[in-house]
DNA sequence: TTAGGCATGTAAAGTGTTACATGATTTG
DNA sequence: CAAATCATGTAACACTTTACATGCCTAA
């Protein structure tokens, strides 16, 4: 599943220009599926090259004209089609953990600010969903999106605590234990 | 970062050959950089061209010669420099709840699957992770790689967790809630 | 006898990221 | 007066994924 069939779904909804695809993706979407201009233009001039989605041109002053897209019957039936087809990935990369992988390596300032750094971006994800789930609460809005805002909030909560319980593992100069690292910390509890 | 600097990270701890790398990325990085041989191998070829690692060619018979890597001062320093300056991205991608947000176009026995088998992936990754863990028990690794084990299992253990207690949110016919759904069931609680 | 492990790679296709290019209006 | 919002897109680059190509040894 790849931007295009993202922007698909998105107007399966309802109606928009990119501009307001991009909203979406900043805000719904941020948390497990980033994309920007340069993928969701070329994808909107795909689906209409492809008669998924037609487009009508709104003129309007000092901008370039808003450009609508609506989704075609045949764009419907591709959605469906390919949101039920599809094997559904979920995949990470990190380049956080990477670096703490390897943070004997790491300059213990530089170590200090990116674990700073982490936490606070993982609050403010939640904040941010809160924030727009308050905002959408009067909406009623579909139980998916619901699940998936929420998901993000748990799981942005789980890693910047978990963080917070653990980092003294990277950081602490007076470590007392003697060589084994104390798994009871971060041991998964069911 | 990129799986090219990974692996010059990895040579940074012991030499290896692009088939046991492919390991270490299966087992360690599996849960949040994985990489196959298309990216590893290709890495090598370039690091060993632009002198951050040397290949030593070791006779085999019935098998490819295998290619030991052993990594250079320049490496280690081009390891060190890359992994102070990189500003450290951790990034989702989510088929899986973008499949999710448009739950309710999908077919009812196919959503039971498809979360079923995330689900189990997840508890799978536990599994793993906690059996690569105990295998390692016994070595002095390092802290940074017990850190990120245990980020791994902790946030898979929350998406299971996560999925498990909310997953009636999306199927559930007999829903009585009156439109607005239960935020309570997956507010964030710090 | 079949699956899995060991061991190498290439080539093309697919996709996304980043930088570039433009510019009026509104809000603080 | 500066920053954000609205609104479009292209082009080059980077990188990963997937499919292809080969083949022996060992354990169940």
């Amino acid at each position: 599943m790849d931007v295009k069939t993202l922007c698909l779904g998105l107007l399966s909804v309802r109606e928009a220009c990119g501009y307001d695809l991009k909203k979406t993706f900043e805000t719904s979407f941020k948390h497990f599926f980033p994309a920007g201009y340069g993928s969701i233009y070329p994808a909107l001039a795909d689906l209409a090259a492809t008669g998924l989605v037609e487009c009508e041109e709104i003129p309007q002053v000092g901008k370039p004209d808003r450009k609508v897209y609506r989704i075609t019957p045949a764009g419907e039936k591709a959605f469906v089609e390919a949101l039920n087809r599809t094997e559904p990935q979920h995949k990470l990369r990190s380049e956080f953990l990477a670096m703490i992988y390897f943070s004997d390596l790491v300059d213990e300032n530089r170590l200090v600010e990116v674990l700073d750094d982490r936490v606070e971006q993982l609050r403010e994800t939640v904040r941010n969903i809160e924030k727009h789930e308050r905002q959408n609460a009067g909406d009623n809005k579909s139980a998916g999106a619901a699940f998936v805002a929420g998901f993000g909030a748990v799981i942005a909560n789980a890693a910047a605590e978990y963080i917070e319980s653990n980092r003294h593992m990277l950081t602490d100069d007076d470590n007392q234990s003697d060589g084994m690292l104390d798994n009871r910390n971060w041991a998964a509890n069911g």
